[in-house]
This record gives C-alpha cells, sequence and structure tokens, in this order.
DNA sequence: ATAGCTGCAAATGCTTTGCAAGGCC
DNA sequence: GGCCTTGCAAAGCATTTGCAGCTAT
C-alpha cells in the first residue's frame, strides 16, 4: 500500500478528532509511510527522533483514540504488548515469534472456509487469524 | 472432551516436573473437569475456594512450566490478560467481547484454505484463529 | 470563552523475580 | 542430604488516570 492520500488533517477533522500539534504529528509517523505495525513505545521513540514533543500517556491516549475512531486496528499477539495496524482494512498477519515482528499477509492468500455459526445471541466482529512462524533451525 | 484419564501424577513424571501438592492440585483443577480456558488470578481463586494453599506466584510459575512442558497453551485475546487452554490439540476459538470469555471451536468447523507459504527460512508453529463475537444489539 | 487536549507523575494491573524456608527423591 | 519448589514481598513492565495548565475553535 502507498503512503495515504487523505492529508492528516482531514483524516483527524473526519473522525471527529481535534486536529492538535501532537495527533497530526502521530497522524503523519502513522500514516505516511504505508502499512505499519507499532507499539505506543516504538512510536513514542520515532516522535522524540523527529524532535516532536509527545509524552509517553499522550501516544498511548491517542493510538487508543484512532483505533476507537476506526483509524487503526489494535492486534493482540503477545501477552503484554499491543501492536496498532494502521491497515484497517480485512486482512491477517504473521507474527515471528523470533524477533517480535508482526506483518501483513495479502488479503486473499488466506481463505476461509466454513465458519462456524456464532453462539445463539451473538454476532460476528471480526475474525483474526494469526500465523506464527520462527526462523528455521 | 471429557475429563482426562491420566491421573494428575502421571502426567507430572511424564512431563519431567516434579509432582509437589501444589502442581498436583492444581493440576487437578485444570484437567479433572474437561477443556477449560482459565487465567492465572480465576485458577488462583478456585484454588483457594478449595482450601488449596498456593500463592499467585506458583500460579503463575506453575502455569508457565506446565504450557511450556506442553500441558497447556497459552491464548492471548486481550491486552493484558492470558488464558490458558487444557486442549492442546488443534482447534480455534470464539471470543466474547462482553464478558471476555473464550470458548473452543469443535476443530473442523474452521475450515482453513489455502494458506499463504511462510516467509523465506522461516517455518510456521501455529495458526490461531480468533472470531471475536458480541452480544447481539 | 470554553470544551477538549496534553504533560507529568502517580496509580494500576498483570506478571516475574530474589531469596530464605520447606518438601520430594 | 541435596536440589528443586514454594511463599512472600518487592520489583518490573505496559498501560491508564488525575489534575493543573494549555490550545483549538
Amino acid at each position: 500500500m502507498q503512503p495515504s492520500t487523505t492529508p492528516p488533517i482531514d483524516r483527524l477533522r473526519a473522525a471527529g478528532l481535534r486536529p492538535t500539534r501532537q495527533r497530526l504529528a502521530l497522524a503523519r509517523l502513522l500514516f505516511g509511510a504505508g502499512d505499519r505495525h507499532l507499539t505506543a513505545e516504538l512510536l513514542h521513540s520515532e516522535a522524540q527522533q523527529q524532535r516532536v514533543r509527545v509524552s509517553l500517556a499522550t501516544v498511548y491516549n491517542t493510538l487508543n483514540q484512532f483505533t476507537q475512531a476506526g483509524l487503526l486496528r489494535e492486534v493482540v499477539v503477545e501477552p503484554g504488548r499491543s501492536y496498532f495496524d494502521t491497515n484497517v482494512s480485512n486482512h491477517h498477519h504473521f507474527f515471528h515469534e523470533n524477533d517480535g515482528e508482526l506483518c501483513d499477509i495479502p488479503g486473499p492468500s488466506v481463505v476461509l472456509g466454513a465458519l462456524p455459526t456464532a453462539p445463539q445471541g451473538t454476532e460476528v466482529t471480526r475474525v483474526d487469524v494469526v500465523i506464527r512462524v520462527r526462523n528455521r533451525q
């Protein structure tokens, strides 16, 4: 995927989020370079490297707000670490157990056949497929 | 699945774990009642209810040892919470977003069609499918 | 002007660890 | 007896929260 064509400021406005300096800076880092899988810690250190003054707490809050607004998707693959994925379309992931890296699987190359029906009174919100891989010994 | 037929003490011995009072008690709780999905906290409180003196730290250590020995499987669906599954065979899960409950999907009712090939130099260790469901509004 | 953000530091929640005391072989 | 385990409390992380000050609109 190429960098988004929607300017960050419009993305934020469209999501009902006030475009503050911090949010804009984070949005640029997140959406300016194709699909990314970032932890809060990682995004925070990227921001610091670019001389953007943002506290870690704000990074967390911002990631949660973006996720709630549908701009990001949270992916949990390891206890005690959350990844945020800038690709919110339907797709799945490879998870490298050795280096803790997450990467997209192009949508159509995983085929889910028959899905079981959801339990009584519930509806499916999402199907997550994670293929865990390890370096071949 | 019915309660295991292998006595806890033999399970532990087979896994190379010394059958101490605490491990035996936890093994009975875990494997004595069919397939279960427990957090450390939950298992600890069950143990307390049964008047089994075990510290939470020991519950954590024990769950990790059991997992490493292949008696349990760790499932991560929410940040900051680990579930341990007594069913270590190949199967997938429903996750109820409302009550945080995890339940098994009988093996053959999820059909994974074409899987993408693992990236260069890696091999697949596991494929996790989580179907997230929510109470129908 | 004012409602909404941000920063900082403190609080929280889950999990791990260090070390002395205890228990299995 | 010797070594592995346990308990407790303390430490460790990742994440959230409270509140005073700041900032878009």
